[in-house]
DNA sequence: CATGAATGAGACTTCATTCAT
DNA sequence: GATGAATGAAGTCTCATTCAT
């Protein structure tokens, strides 16, 4: 029971290994297996297919990014400034720790393009913020009124865009010191209260 | 003279049409030939692998950049503001018209890892902006004192960057105007006498 | 002893229903233990391969219609009249059944070549046809001479195969009426006394 | 040019070899490049599938047989009994020599279900011998009235059909001369003038 | 008896590249 | 220079069968 679909995991974390260092369309599956030393047959036992490993490797760098997120923000007194510096610092982080796959899962749907797949990816980011951001509004007043629902999509989407806007370009630690410090910024103006 | 190699410019065409709406490694040889009305093994004639491809697609729209670049400025008086905004508009408008190659061009490296092959393409460019500086330096006092060849390389690595920054994350007219307006003015700001 | 092998029974099940719908090859075992509700492994606890299906089907269909002709003619006058039209009617009704199938099995010898497994599952409808014949022969005189079990063979083998012809040709009611017609009053000519 | 697409020729040569021999199934295309002595790729120069060779060895088998009668009748006076006695030998020769395949191609829907491409196959046939018929016609009434295109549908339909039912059946040389002789006499009686 | 995860050989197919004409 | 038939390695995926539990 422990170790169910640890295989599952083993071809999952080779194939992120593998795709890193030589991008999606020279990694065969063969190289896979292989490299997670599993047999050939085992990888479509847990992926319908190559292409379905690209929404697996998104979930799966999403869950770690989300799982650190919860974990820091926890950690810390819950007030708007904290929250923000959270989303931030993570995003940045694991967006620094995987820059090799951003491109690539950029264009996730070329790959498996249902709009299920991904919302089922992206949804419980989504909702744990927006009720974050729902406990924070009972205790002081935003200055803008908004549908917390599009407030959080907005805010994930900013700070992901910027983290990869950085990391894509091979930028400075000032310039990504910067770019948080900007970010924060704007965020913090836009969602404090007066 | 005239259509010497008139062939070579079929295939790149083909190719540049054919990648910009299926990706790479979508596109077949076969396909390009087919597109571009010659046989197959005339491929070969012209480009010595597919990979060759790469550099090859990224020296034609980059020698279009620059052309239009020289064009548009020489029909301007000569100073430092002209250049820069000659540099900013033309870098824009080439990345919104291939937006869809940017990502795929960005990664060159994986299909051609030959320092001499890039390099050869982006030297041009350096050594014409690095002449124009200098010639402007004549005239005025530049406010920071740098090698004019890094200076140059600057210039366009941050022009290009902000192009791309802003269409491959589908941005509103009003977000590239401003990214327009924001880039002169740093620049200016950076390279204008005091 | 009720439902020993009932899980056997399941399977031939699925199996037959599969094959009708899809054919031989379409069909995997994956699907046929998903369609039985049985696991994977308990297939080969029944059967030595895929392949081997193929004489079980052959046997539970053939066996059914030894069945239905054995009750059939049981409830009627013992005649050769009687006996006739019951195998007529009877392997009529069942390739009718199973048309989808006599293409398939008429090349069982592909999937099992060995004589004994055939013959394992004819002999005991020409047995049993044999001693229907020597009955009626002791009553009435047949109108030829022959072996009686060379007979009950060609009695056989000539209604199957005008019933297979029939039905593999989408024949319209109307033909089969008369095919049915047609070949009984052969028969009846041929074995009938003068 | 002499030998233009010879190879076209070896693969389907070499594929109707196999398939008599194992069934199509139990075929790869592997072995019918290596038998026919051609490369993996070539066979997919001529054909776009495994699958498309159905209509093309059905194309081929049957376009034999046209030939044949053309051959065969035009060397005899033309009257509606050489016409029937030409039909007759030549379908029940070919289908002889074909046995093994023609429980396959019966079922060539399987594979190519477009019924354009059967039709392409079987036409020139109905198209020539309703223009025998017509020609019989004018010098002999018919005992029939019927539209000439049904008549010669019905006729090849019948004649192949009786073939296949003779020798898939492993029939004895007797079977066949009875199957025969009765075939021409029902279709002379029909369609011979009174 | 029963299970089902795991296996790995082998299927069909694509495609960059070569070479005789 | 130009052609395009031919190549064959390599790709993704399927599936009958096994075996530890």
């Amino acid at each position: 029971m422990k170790d169910k679909s640890e295989k599952k995991d083993r071809i999952l974390e080779a194939s992120i290994s593998l795709i890193r260092n030589q991008g999606y369309e020279n990694t065969s599956v063969s190289q896979i297996v292989k490299e997670a030393g599993v047999a050939q047959g085992t990888f479509y036992l847990y992926f319908n297919s190559k292409n379905s490993l690209v929404p697996a490797i998104a979930s799966q760098i999403f869950n770690e990014q989300l799982t650190l997120i919860k974990e820091r923000y926890s950690a810390t007194p819950h007030n708007l400034n904290n929250l923000l510096n959270t989303l931030i610092e993570v995003t940045y982080e694991v967006t620094s720790k995987y820059k090799d796959l951003i491109n690539f899962l950029y264009s996730g749907f070329a790959y498996d393009n249902s709009f299920e797949t991904w919302d089922n990816i992206y949804r419980p980011y989504y909702v744990w913020l927006e009720s974050c951001l729902k406990a924070l509004s009972n205790d002081m007043l935003l200055s803008i009124e908004m549908d917390y629902a599009y407030l959080s999509n907005f805010v994930v989407g900013l700070v992901e865009h910027s983290a990869e806007s950085v990391y894509l370009s091979n930028s400075s630690k000032e310039d990504i010191r910067r770019s948080k410090q900007q970010l924060l910024k704007f965020l913090f103006h836009t969602l404090s209260p007066k």
